[in-house]
DNA sequence: CGGTATCCTTCGCGATACTG
DNA sequence: CAGTATCGCGAAGGATACCG
């Protein structure tokens, strides 16, 4: 995932931070399950695919969204998280745009019902 | 732009209609401006072509978000501009977006330099 | 259970030219 | 000033197979 260069205003940055598919639910997801194992969040997130979703989570930690505990032994087990200074605040936003989400289904609802 | 089908939560929705590269800029400059006219964006938005800039509102406006009068005479003149309903909500969206930009600007800067 | 590597496809976006 | 049409490219993302 790109972030452009030239912008017109720092929301920018954050939008080419999110803009990929599965980022916003990847969030949305970490921050319900709160301690999310890989294998948590494969069976929640409807349609994503293991190597997709490692690859998405390796890109939120780079920018400091989420992060990762690691625990050995077997089985393995690791827990993803969101972060309280960066993390926190994005999670501000998609909450907007989960209201925003169901609205538009409620309406979708109306108009074709 | 399309939007998937399948969903886990109504958030994608949401990000689906916004997650085009200048969506978000688009809708952010319309909010500050109020009464935009098609060049006013094309200049205020860099590195944006007036091809891209239509085709994203014509998006933006299919999907509630952004409504448009037409004045006829010469000049033409157009304004378009946030719709109530729907489009306001978003912004809010945006404007922590645009905080969390300025933040990772800030931060960026104090570890860079 | 968690994670990596490779190959292939799709579609978002840019460049360009034209119309009312 | 505002808007439409066509074409090509590259990166995002899907399928699949393999490793600790």
């Amino acid at each position: 995932m790109k972030i452009r260069k030239e912008i017109t205003c720092p929301l920018e940055i954050t939008h080419d931070i999110i803009k990929g598919k599965w980022k916003t639910v990847i969030l949305y997801q970490i921050n319900h399950i709160e301690k999310a194992s890989l294998s948590q969040l494969e069976s929640s997130i409807k349609g994503i695919s293991q190597k997709m979703l490692l690859e998405q989570l390796k890109e939120l930690m780079s920018y400091g969204l989420v992060g990762k505990n690691t625990f050995q032994g077997y089985p393995l087990r690791v827990e993803y998280y969101i972060t309280e200074d960066r993390g926190k605040k994005l999670i501000e936003a998609l909450d907007i745009m989960q209201e925003i989400g169901v609205k538009y289904l409620e309406d979708q609802g109306t108009t074709e019902g």
